[in-house]
DNA sequence: ATTGCTTTTTGCCAAATGGCAAATAATTTC
DNA sequence: GAAATTATTTGCCATTTGGCAAAAAGCAAT
């Protein structure tokens, strides 16, 4: 908990009793490797944060493939905003790819924190919008380098992540197959 | 103007008086064909809305290419956020390829607005994210496909840009050489 | 240690894409 | 409308990546 409410503080000032609150509404979760928090399909119930572990988002392009469109590691907010915040069905899954431990709120507890905290908005919004440069920033200087390019831009931005990931879910990321990977590694060393 | 009063009013309502708080703390701007909106290096002054045109986002990888990251087409928020809301130097170009109409709010009269307006920053917090989830919808399908199905979904989700913008803008976008855009549209025909 | 299961690497060849330069087409300027 | 400029297409060949299948390596359970 203490790691989130610091997180937190970093866009905005809290009393006390302000996060006090914050952490009355939390819940802690714990998943496994391989869990999901997300199934496609269901609405998202959950914000989330990831204290400690990995998850990938991922869906199924249209050949049938399973594309890992994002990893979020520790230390970042996990919530699919338009499922969580419209209650549509979410389009990806979201899957635990390490032992994860997560702070959970329902949305119930998110929206009477959002209304009983004055400036818990504009927090939010700092967090959120700061989520998603960050999500866009990573992809987009990806798609206009060749793939040795890629892998080492990627080594670069999740320093400690390559070895706790399976090949497969980083190729896709990386958009090649895994052999193509397994080659492009093969040839750095 | 109208309609961009029409597109804020998508995402939460405002009285007449309201309305033309925000009129009045508009200025109409217009770019010519290949004009920069922004430039590398400077600090974004204005929260733009284009009425008319297209306009990219681009810069320069390091191997000196330059690269269109984003179209922003009209009926959307042209904006660094980063370097708008933190006032620091912006990273990327943004520039007009056809000629543009749009309607921007100084970086003052903004904040005027979001001061003055209740329920004004929710409204712009909805409008922002959901300008950065399209442009993260937008990007992270495009990673795992070959060269003609990122083409062909390029066409999808811009039905009307192709012919309106030169080739070497999106081959860099789709993430490939000029040529082979070239070749993989004469496949197509 | 052995077995069974999953992940990663490798070989082989085909397909896609890149690099470069020349040819063609389209657009602008005078 | 001719010339100059810019954008797009094409040819040729090298390089990268994909597809598929087999081999090797890693891991877990017994």
């Amino acid at each position: 908990m203490k790691k989130f409410i610091e997180y937190i503080l970093q866009f905005g000032n809290l009393n006390q009793q302000q996060i006090d609150l914050i952490s009355k509404k939390a819940t802690e979760l714990n998943l496994n490797k391989d869990d999901y928090f997300l199934e496609a399909g269901k609405v998202s119930k959950q914000f989330g944060f990831i204290i400690d572990g990995i998850t990938r988002v991922s869906y199924y392009n249209n050949k049938g493939e399973e594309i890992t469109k994002y990893f979020i590691e520790e230390n970042n907010i996990l919530v699919d905003l338009e499922s969580f915040e419209n209650e549509l069905p979410s389009i990806a899954y979201v899957q635990a790819i390490t032992d994860c431990k997560m702070i959970v709120f329902s949305k119930k507890n998110w929206q009477e924190l959002l209304n009983t905290i004055v400036g818990f908005d504009t927090i939010v919004y700092k967090i959120i919008s700061k989520a998603l440069l960050q999500k866009i920033e990573r992809r987009s200087s990806i798609v206009s380098e060749d793939g040795t390019t890629r892998y080492l831009a990627f080594l670069e931005t999740y320093p400690n992540l390559a070895n706790r990931i399976p090949l497969s879910y980083l190729a896709s990321y990386l958009g090649m197959t895994q052999s193509s990977l397994s080659r492009i590694r093969k040839n750095i060393r």
